[in-house]
DNA sequence: TATATATTTAGACAACTATCTAAATACAAA
DNA sequence: TTTGTATTTAGATAGTTGTCTAAATATATA
């Protein structure tokens, strides 16, 4: 879990997940959207993969990525625990303080 | 919406998102939660303040913390584009290779 | 006012991260 | 086999981050 909060805090490594919404790309027709070298965006793929938002094919020369969202799904979880419509719950217990 | 991700990207600065969502604490209450010293959870509260998803009230001496639910609704509608009931609707385009 | 408590600010430092270029690897095609 | 294309690995570097101690600030109490 902690491998996706780090794969996320990245605008690119986000803007990576939008672009494959679209479609799945190789990792060349990736790194084609951005201003940046391709060991660079090898790199951030590698680490997209490292938290499981991604998965890769290879064929023949090309590497393939796709969505994996799966990952995306627990992280849902995790983050509904914090919503309002979960939270009332809980106790408010900061005092009333009668300030000077 | 980066400084949400960053604010998410360290283990303890979630711990304390969910201690506050029992009852609200003051930063000293929160801090003894840690093995860490007080201004290294000052400045954990600092960034998730930030990222405001911690408001707080000083009350006399003491600093009250509490959760703020608004950005994490914004985060779970970003998370939403990525989940498996939205996406299936992409052109999946990886092409039927046939291997050697 | 003097002292104690709660919290933050400042400054330092080791560890981590994003980026680059150069080189290596893997595969395809001539 | 030689050449070209796609991708990754290695190594370097500047910038960022998490942590600490010491000091500063703000408030409460004696």
């Amino acid at each position: 879990m902690n491998n996706v909060f780090k794969a996320l805090n990245d605008k690119t490594r986000r803007d990576i997940l939008e672009l494959l919404k679209q479609e799945d790309m190789t990792a060349g027709q990736i790194a084609d959207h951005f201003n940046f070298s391709k060991p660079t965006i090898s790199h951030h793929l590698d680490l997209l993969k490292q938290a499981e938002l991604l998965t890769s094919v290879k064929k023949g020369q090309f590497v393939f990525y796709s969505l994996n969202t799966t990952v995306m799904d627990e992280l849902l979880k995790w983050m509904l625990q914090f919503t309002a419509d979960t939270l009332p719950l809980r106790k408010k217990i900061t005092p009333r303080y009668e300030g000077k």
